[in-house]
DNA sequence: GCCGTTTTCGGCCCGACTGTTTTCAGTCG
């Protein structure tokens, strides 16, 4: 048994991809595995898991055929078909494709005037030694670029709330520019991915030309890499890439469309536009009959002319929203202005806690609450450690807080807002909390954790949260997957069983909105709905300026499906107060 | 090689930009 990543597998089946190429096979072979490896790398669970499953078919884009060849892989570590398609083709022209702006002849064609390795390519380009044999001068440049480009690429990818400001930064500033009639943020970001490659702009403007010289003239751009009449490429000095497509208004909901993606969604999108007679593109919806283009100003006028509603953005990944689109079915996901309390909320009430304090104190906390209108939160420190603290310690310092918080609920000033007292607590490695039932019983309830001892085999770690849920306290999983983004993947857990025992006993799974968690992902979200698992949205906060974080666990939320009715802090209080059996 | 409200065959998304092409190939999104 051999252990592939899905990036590992992606790359595998571009490889195929490109041999395939330059043995100049079938187009379609060609495309079927560019599909696969596409599918693959935007998958939102481990291809490992799934095979084991038996779902690899279940996958769009992969069959019958790639699918045993993914089982023989896993299985022996390599697979035979795919060596004999290699087979003849030298080594190097595998790496040389993940070179930006090199595909796989330009590949080949450096292969074959003698770079041997990556870095024997670029000396060889800076020698002039491969120009000299015959190679383009104006390529070799480019070539070098990418090489460049290659090196940044290979950092991690933007999370997705510093994607959002960066975009939101750029786009105030182009608004100022009087021929940008409207600009919008396009592609992972619009879809409100967990982590973002780069910016994508669409702009409605009747002066392209003029659109054009002032991106490229911007004080933010660092270096123009590609330019022409209706979409410019750029590096910000922020090293960020961004992408500029630029159409007239009549046409702007199909460039907005076309270049919000998913890929999937839009190739999906085509092959049914096919079947009703139309082709689709960013300037419109064409009738191949007449040969004429509709071009659209509004998203919803693209989809109406396919007889389908529009889809949010966050859910455009061709996993059921099209099919949902054209039966008129879409859910109702919850608003971006829906979230009625933020209840994962640390201060820097004298608690001594076991890990990371707040900054703000309790009543900085309200008043921020306040301008974002909710109706309740939740306090949530770490409690005291109870490895430095006596249990008479930590009772009594809990004791000061429940006794502050209850004064707080009490005074004329909160009366607004309702403060939760609650805690994070941690999930020792027996399933165990780290703080006694009899202070937990003087909480609204506790929010437990997963914080230490983080590798632990599937089956155990279930058995541990599992325990940990059955603490009648305690009431909402915190970041359950424990995942940091670019940093580690979750621990692995039978979420099967953790949300059928979730749903049986009323325990919400939160949706932690801290930047590098967005735990849980959106995959697990829309698991989680099926079995009908309530979810929280929390931001996590340890400074009320992370407070407006929210949005980033809604828009994961929405990546989920979730709607209203599943997430319990969009609920009033009367609603929520009854669904947490919290006395009022 | 994938896929199916024309399902086991016969189709398969669409266009911009670059380089060097005088009508097109390569790459990208």
């Amino acid at each position: 048994m051999a252990y592939f990543t899905n990036k590992e597998i992606a790359d595998l089946l571009r490889e195929v991809a490109t041999a395939y190429t330059l043995k100049k096979a079938n187009i379609f072979q060609i495309r079927a595995y560019e599909t696969a490896a596409d599918a693959v790398e935007h998958l939102d669970q481990d291809i490992a898991t799934i095979r084991e499953q038996g779902q690899l078919e279940g996958v769009p884009g992969i069959g019958e055929s790639i699918a045993s060849h993914l089982d023989e892989l896993f299985k022996t570590g390599n697979v035979k078909h795919w060596t004999e398609i290699k087979a003849g083709l030298p080594q190097q022209v595998f790496a040389f494709i993940n070179i930006p702006g090199v595909g796989p002849k330009t590949a080949l064609e450096l292969a074959n005037l003698g770079a041997e390795s990556l870095e024997d390519l670029k000396k060889k380009l800076t020698d002039r030694e491969l120009v000299n044999k015959g190679f383009s001068e104006k390529i070799a440049e480019k070539v070098l670029l990418g090489i460049q480009e290659l090196a940044n690429l290979q950092t991690e990818r933007m999370l997705l709330p510093y994607a959002y400001n960066q975009a939101e930064l750029f786009i105030e500033y182009m608004k100022q520019f009087p021929e940008v009639l409207k600009i919008d943020v396009l592609g992972s970001l619009r879809r409100m991915v967990s982590t973002v490659g780069d910016l994508d702009f669409s702009i409605a403007t009747n002066k392209p030309e003029k659109v054009v010289k002032h991106i490229s003239e911007s004080p933010q751009v660092f270096q123009v890499i590609n330019e022409g009449k209706f979409k410019v490429t750029v590096i910000f000095k922020s090293g960020i890439h961004a992408d500029f497509l630029l159409v007239e208004p009549i046409a702007y909901g199909s460039l907005l469309q076309h270049f919000t993606g998913s890929k999937l969604h839009n190739i999906h999108l085509r092959s049914i536009a096919e079947e009703k007679g139309f082709s689709l593109s960013e300037y419109g919806v064409k009738n191949k009959k007449t040969g004429k283009i509709v071009p659209t100003k509004t998203e919803n006028d693209f989809y109406k002319i396919l007889g389908m509603d529009t889809p949010p953005p966050e859910i455009r990944e061709d996993t059921g929203e099209i099919e949902a689109s054209l039966a008129h079915k879409l859910p109702r996901l919850i608003e971006y202005n829906s979230i009625k309390g933020d209840l994962h909320l640390h201060s820097n009430f004298s608690l001594e806690p076991s890990h990371g304090p707040g900054e703000n104190s309790i009543e900085e906390i309200i008043k921020n609450a306040n301008l974002l209108e909710y109706e309740y939160i939740g306090i949530a420190d770490h409690p005291p450690g109870f490895t430095t603290h006596t249990k008479d310690q930590i009772k009594k310092l809990i004791r000061n807080r429940t006794k502050y918080i209850e004064q707080l609920n009490n005074s004329s000033e909160a009366k607004r807002i309702r403060v939760l007292n609650l805690l994070e607590v941690d999930i020792l490695p027996d399933g165990s909390l780290s703080v006694d039932d009899e202070i937990l019983k003087t909480l609204d309830f506790a929010i437990a954790g997963v914080h230490s001892l983080l590798r632990m085999n599937k089956s155990e770690m279930t058995k541990r949260i599992l325990k940990a849920l059955e603490n009648q306290y305690v009431k909402v999983l915190a970041h359950p997957t424990g995942r940091i983004l670019n940093q580690r993947e979750g621990y692995e857990v039978e979420w099967e069983k953790i949300f059928n025992y979730a749903e049986k006993n009323q325990k919400a799974m939160e949706i932690n909105a801290y930047p590098d968690r967005l735990d849980l992902s959106d995959y697990l979200i829309r698991k989680a709905k099926e079995k009908n698992v309530k979810l929280v949205i929390d931001t996590d906060s340890h400074s009320v300026s992370q407070m407006t974080n929210i949005k980033f666990g809604i828009a994961t939320a929405r990546r989920g499906w979730a709607e209203y009715e599943d997430v319990v802090n969009s609920w009033s209080w009367t609603k929520f107060s009854k669904w947490f059996k919290i006395a009022v």
